[in-house]
DNA sequence: GCCCCCTGTCAGAGAATACTGACAGTCTGG
DNA sequence: CCAGACTGTCAGTATTCTCTGACAGGGGGC
């Protein structure tokens, strides 16, 4: 997944699923260990539907790993843990990944 | 300007800047040269009030300069250049940044 | 049975953003 | 004077995102 170029779309998401707050304060709080949504929405003071969706967001970009884990005994807990990502933003990274950015309303008579 | 840390709300301010489309494509064509309003709006074909408000963010958070120059005739083009920036966003990073992160209805009672 | 911990999902309110057309103003050149 | 380049700003709408409380369910242990 350590592609050297990521696509368009990709840096999209990554740099939306980061452009906040919340999310960025996950990050880091995941940074320091693997948590489960309940543990995670009471050390970060949130909502746990809110803190529900950030993650969700976040592992859809692929930042983070959710696991639902049933132990043993029956009782499941969905621990979170960071993806490994290293991501260098410059104009050069940039430019590179914009001609991949699919457009909503694009198919191929663009400039017809 | 290359501190090696930036702030949380610096680091917040460039991802939210990036965080879209229309900005990344502007980017993206600020990298092949300086331009200035209304040439970009043809070119990547946008309303032009709309860009200018994408291009106020991408100033706000210090990506590009725009540099209003009234040319020796008396008319006046305001030329946007790419700031040079580089942003490597990894656990690391963020985990740094966040602390710094300052929320909006917090004083210095937080957690008392 | 009851209480506690966990996950997952929803509808709806509220707030923030994106986007548009239109207008005001300045300067040039025919 | 008029047409053609610009820049800058606005009000209003459309759309998207955030956030909340509430509910349904599973399981454990007493």
């Amino acid at each position: 997944m350590s592609r050297e170029t990521p696509t368009g779309d990709e840096l999209l998401a990554m740099l939306a699923a980061l452009a906040s707050p919340h999310r960025l304060r996950i990050v880091a709080a995941l940074a320091e260990g693997r948590s489960y949504v309940s543990e995670l929405a009471r050390r970060l003071r949130m909502n746990r539907p809110l803190l529900y969706m950030h993650l969700q967001k976040l592992e859809a970009a692929e930042l983070v790993v959710g696991t639902l884990e049933t132990a043993p005994d029956g009782s499941s807990v969905k621990w979170f843990d960071l993806a490994p990502f290293a991501l260098t933003l410059t104009a050069q990274t940039i430019a590179t990944a914009v001609p991949t950015l699919t457009v909503p309303g694009q198919k191929d008579e663009e400039k017809q």
